[in-house]
DNA sequence: TTAAGATGCATGCACATGCATGTAGATTCT
DNA sequence: AGAATCTACATGCATGTGCATGCATCTTAA
C-alpha cells in the first residue's frame, strides 16, 4: 500500500475548496438568474458600485475588485450599461479614465438581488458551518489572501477604515 | 453607523473563499502552463485517469469528477486526444459510451506536471495554514461537499473504500 | 516645450463554455 | 417482438474570456 505523502495528501484541501467554489457558485448563480435575472458577476459588480462613496467607480478599480480581466471588465460594462444597470462616464480629471456608475435600475436589481444572494451563501455554505469553523475559515483565508494582494482583502478592512490609507502602491 | 446585520456579514467568508480561489488557480495555471505547457483542467483530468483502476474513464465519470460540462468534456477528451494525452476508445458493454484512456505521454505529462501542482498548492495556500486550520477546513469542507454532492466527496474517501459501494443513485 | 515611455481603456481574435438539439444505441412496457 | 422512452455522447450556436494590440492621454525627463 503506497502510502501518499502528506504534502501530496493535504492537496485535497485544495480539491475540496474547488468542489466548494464550483457547487456554491453554480447555485447561488442558478438562484440570482432566476429570481432576478442577472449573473453572479453582475451581482458582484452591483454590489461593489451600490457600496462605493458615490456609487462610480473607476474600470481599473473594479477589475481589481472583481478580478476581472481588463478587456473582461470593459465589455461587462458595455453589457451592463446595454442592461441600463450602468451608464458610462468619462473621469474628468484623467480623460484616459472611465467610470461606471451605478444607475436607479441598477440599484434595483441590487437590492432585489441581496436578499438571494445573503440566503444562498448560507443554504449551501455557511449553515454547514460552526461558529468556530466559520472564524478559523475566515481569519485563515484573509491570511492567505493578504499574501496573494498588496494589503488586506478588502472584505476584513469594512469595519475599520477605508482604502485611503495605502494611497496608491501598486506592487513594490 | 449601520451596522451590517450577522448573516449578511458572514458572507464575507465567501468572498474571501472566491478570492483565494481565484487566485490560487491563477497562480497554479500559470506555473503548469509554464513549466509543463498544460492547463489546469488537463492536470485534473491526467490525475484522474492516471488514478483509476485501469488508466480509462467513461466520459460520464469524468464529467463528474472533473466538474465539466457534458458536452464540454466531450471536447475537452477531444483536445486532449489531439494532444496526444489521451485516446478514445468506444467501451464494449456500451456501444454508446466513450472511455477516454491516458496514454504514455499523458502519463508523462502527469508526473511531470504533479511536482509543480503539489508544489504550488502548498506555496500559495497550505503553506499559510496552521495544522489546526488544515483540520478545520478539510473537514468543513466535506461536510460542506457531501450535502451538495450525493455520497461523500471523492477526496475524503479514499483510504476508506472505493465508491462501489454507492451503485448508481444519481439523484433522488 | 517636446519627445519617449507609461497608463487606461477598447477591440480583433482565437478559443472555451453551456445550452439546446441530434443521433445511435440501450431499456422498458405492452 | 416492436414502439416508446431513455441514455451517452457529438455538435451547432451564442456567448464569455484572456491575450495581444491599438489609440488616446498622461507623465517624465531633458
Amino acid at each position: 500500500m503506497p502510502r501518499r505523502s502528506k504534502r501530496v495528501e493535504e492537496t485535497q484541501i485544495w480539491g475540496g475548496l474547488l468542489l466548494v467554489h464550483k457547487f456554491v457558485s453554480k447555485e447561488l448563480a442558478a438562484d440570482l438568474e432566476r429570481e432576478v435575472g442577472i449573473s453572479l458577476i453582475w451581482y458582484d459588480t452591483l454590489l461593489v458600485l451600490a457600496e462605493s462613496e458615490d456609487g462610480r467607480m473607476r474600470l481599473q478599480d473594479l477589475e481589481q475588485r472583481v478580478l476581472h480581466s481588463q478587456s473582461g471588465m470593459t465589455r461587462l460594462i458595455d453589457r451592463m450599461a446595454a442592461a441600463g444597470h450602468v451608464t458610462r462616464e468619462k473621469a474628468g480629471d484623467d480623460r484616459r479614465g472611465v467610470h461606471a456608475r451605478i444607475t436607479p435600475e441598477g440599484m434595483h436589481a441590487f437590492r432585489r438581488a441581496a436578499p438571494t444572494f445573503v440566503n444562498g451563501v448560507h443554504r449551501y455554505f455557511l449553515s454547514h458551518l460552526s461558529e468556530e469553523e466559520k472564524k478559523v475559515i475566515r481569519g485563515a483565508l484573509a491570511r492567505v489572501s493578504r499574501t496573494l494582494l498588496p494589503g488586506d482583502p478588502w472584505w476584513e478592512s469594512r469595519n475599520q477604515q477605508n482604502q485611503a490609507d495605502r494611497p496608491h502602491s501598486k506592487n513594490s
